[in-house]
DNA sequence: CTCTTATTGATAATGATTATCAATAATATT
DNA sequence: AATATTATTGATAATCATTATCAATAAGAG
C-alpha cells in the first residue's frame, strides 16, 4: 500500500483540473470547502504540495507580491501577472521549450525544470 | 528630505556588490554582522525590501525549496539552481530579452519584469 | 469481514516576516 | 556651527502562513 485515492484528494484535483484561476493555497481551500464542509486546511496544504512535488502541478510566485498559485501542469507554459486586473493568464508560446533548450546547450548546463512568470498588462487590459 | 544614506544601508548595498553568492535574507544578516554587530535584522529586511521594490535587486523564488535569494540587478539575466552543489548560477542568455520581446508581440501583452528561474545539474557539477 | 496503515481533521508549534515605538542620526534650516 | 525635523534604526512584540503532532478514520489488501 503506497498511495490511497480520499474523497478529499479527489475534490483538490478535481478543483484545480475546472478551475484555471491559479487559485492560492486559501481559494482552493475554500472551493473545497463547498464541496466538503469538513475537509481542513492541512490536508490541502499536504495535498497540493505532494502534487507539486510530483510534478502534477505548478507552484507560481508572484513576481511582485507575496504568495503562490498553483496550477495544473499540463502543457509546459508560462503565466502572465496582470498589474491591471490581477489575474494570471496562461502564455502557450510555442518556442519555450526550445529556448530552454537552447540556454541548456549554449551554458552547458542540464535543465529539468524552469520557471517563467511575466508581470506587465494582459490582452484584455491593454485594449 | 526623502531618503537618507545610512551606513547600514550602505553596508547592506556593499554586500549584495561584492557577494554575488545570491545571498538568503539570512545570509546577508550574517554577512552585515561582520561588518557591524549592532545591526538588526528588521533593518536588513526593510533595507532589501526597498531595493527590490525600487528594481535594483531581485527576489529568486527557488524552483523546488522554499526561500528566496537576492540579486543586484545589474544586467538582465536569469539563474539555475544547481540541483548538485546548491549553488545558483548565474546565466547570461543573449537572446533573453529578444525571447521576451517575441512573447509580448505573440500574445499581445505588455511586459514590465519577467522571472526565469532554472533548475537542474551546472557546468561544474556536469564534469 | 478483518487488519494494516495511509490519510484525515483539529490543534499546537514553528518560523519567517512585519508592525510598533522610543531612540538615534542624517540632513535641511537657521 | 547649532538646532530642528523626521527618516531610519534596533529591539521586541505581533502576525500569519505553513508545518508538525496525534488520535481517529477509512482505503484497500488479504
Amino acid at each position: 500500500m503506497n498511495q490511497r485515492n480520499t474523497k478529499q484528494k479527489e475534490i483538490i484535483l478535481k478543483i484545480l483540473d475546472e478551475n484555471r484561476i491559479h487559485p492560492t493555497m486559501q481559494e482552493i481551500y475554500d472551493l473545497a470547502k463547498k464541496e466538503d464542509q469538513n475537509i481542513g486546511q492541512a490536508t490541502v496544504y499536504r495535498n497540493i504540495n505532494k502534487l507539486v512535488e510530483d510534478g502534477m502541478v505548478i507552484k507560481i510566485p508572484s513576481v511582485g507580491e507575496e504568495g503562490y498559485h498553483y496550477d495544473i501542469n499540463n502543457h509546459p507554459h508560462t503565466h502572465l501577472v496582470c498589474n491591471s486586473c490581477g489575474k494570471i493568464i496562461d502564455i502557450f508560446e510555442n518556442d519555450y521549450e526550445k529556448f530552454i533548450k537552447k540556454i541548456a546547450s549554449n551554458n552547458s548546463v542540464i535543465i529539468k525544470k524552469s520557471l517563467l512568470v511575466l508581470e506587465g498588462i494582459c490582452n484584455n487590459c491593454k485594449k
